[in-house]
DNA sequence: CCAAAGTGCCCAGTCACACCGAGGAAAATT
DNA sequence: AATTTTCCTCGGTGTGACTGGGCACTTTGG
């Protein structure tokens, strides 16, 4: 059984893989996100290497095996079916669930996970917009763009968010622009690429870039 | 912050300490429980005489403090209050639940252990009988007695079980022996203290020893 | 193609946690 | 008082995770 930094780590090279699919993934990028040292990263890539979790060759940069992504993605799915149960049972706002999610997910039980899901109606989507793996692993990639990438007079309607900090969060809950808001462009800044749009057909609002290139809409 | 270890020492010698109350725990008792040696639980001591939570006195047995009494009282909270999720919420049997629980129990956060709380609207008691501590360590001694204690011609309900091991639990569901269920002593039989009861006003069975003193009941 | 810059590995070590066997000290029992 | 039982102390193991510093390797851009 992995323990709870192997999971973390694999999880943080999967998410970073997917950033760039088929780059492989670089020492200073984990220690960056997981908050540690280089050298601590080469430790436990050498020890995920021998578990045969990941393809480890000194100096190449690494890849997830199929083992290492399987686990990888089992303990987002963990994550993700928490922190529905979180927002949808125990009425947390989605700005309170990541960080008692992060530690849920490590619970080691796929009894109680399947069970969890069937209670939660086998919910496709997270509190955050971001897709649940299955059980198997398996994961659709959701089709959204970002709202940065929106020209004036497209529109769409908030599908995710790609960042769950909690300003952030609150931020959109105060602009009412949670899930399921509809957006329309309107204008676009070109000195900064803040934009114009309309919200639910209603108010009228600015929003920067740092907001627009962390929120998701589709058609 | 409590480890899982420190967790399961206290919750044990809380336990432990609670079956003769007054009595210092005593070193080999808590091995035995724990699965391990007594150089290991000395270790332990020591430490968590150190952190405040237990009064150690060399060759002395072993006592809570008011904080190591706290830590207790709250980890038997989070294990029974997510017992009850289990089996009530995720249509777990009692006789699944004690592992996953065990492993829950050390869930690191407040708040969700009180919206969990709420969600289950407040629950007394765990899906084996046991009372659930409150929020500020209060539990309630429950007002049983041991069926091996009644004697021919008394009656009572099934109210809590003693014993959580999957067999025993099991041959309780196959008996009709659940908790609720109407218990009348028709006879003992002197020579292996084994009893003749009613179920439910129903059936007629012959319950051992073993099984009668793991069985509480109330008026 | 080379040199500087940047990246990442390796070493040697730390620290925390949990565990254990052996031997003898202390306490309890008789 | 002698024996038995308990349990502490000591010295040690193993694992997991982390780290600074030095150097090896790779990349880049001239
Ligand atoms: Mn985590
Ligand atoms: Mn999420
Ligand atoms: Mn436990
Ligand atoms: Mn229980």
């Amino acid at each position: 059984m992995p323990s709870h930094t192997e999971e973390n780590y694999l999880k943080a090279i999967y998410k970073l893989s997917e950033e760039q699919p088929g780059v492989e993934v670089s020492t200073n990028r984990i220690a960056e996100v997981l908050q540690t040292r280089p050298a601590s990263v080469t430790d436990m890539l050498r020890r995920l290497g021998e578990k045969g979790l990941l393809h480890y060759e000194r100096y190449r940069g690494v890849s997830l095996t199929h083992d290492g992504r399987r686990v990888a993605l089992l303990t987002i799915r963990k994550h993700r079916l928490w922190e529905v149960f979180l927002v949808n049972k125990l009425g947390f706002n989605w700005d309170e669930v990541h960080e008692v999610a992060e530690e849920m997910e490590h619970l080691q039980s796929p009894l109680l996970m399947r069970r969890l899901d069937e209670f939660l109606s086998f919910p496709q989507l997270d509190p955050h917009g971001d897709p649940i793996p299955a059980e198997d692993g398996a994961i659709v990639r959701p089709q959204h763009r970002l709202v940065s990438d929106l020209q004036p007079g497209e529109e769409g309607t908030v599908m995710a968010v790609k960042n769950t900090s909690v300003p952030f969060l609150r931020y959109l809950d105060k602009a009412g622009l949670s899930l399921g808001a509809k957006i329309e462009v309107l204008d676009k800044i070109a000195f900064d690429n803040s934009l114009e749009i309309r919200i639910n057909d209603n108010k009228v609002t600015l929003i920067s870039h740092e907001i627009s290139c962390n929120l998701f809409v589709a058609d």
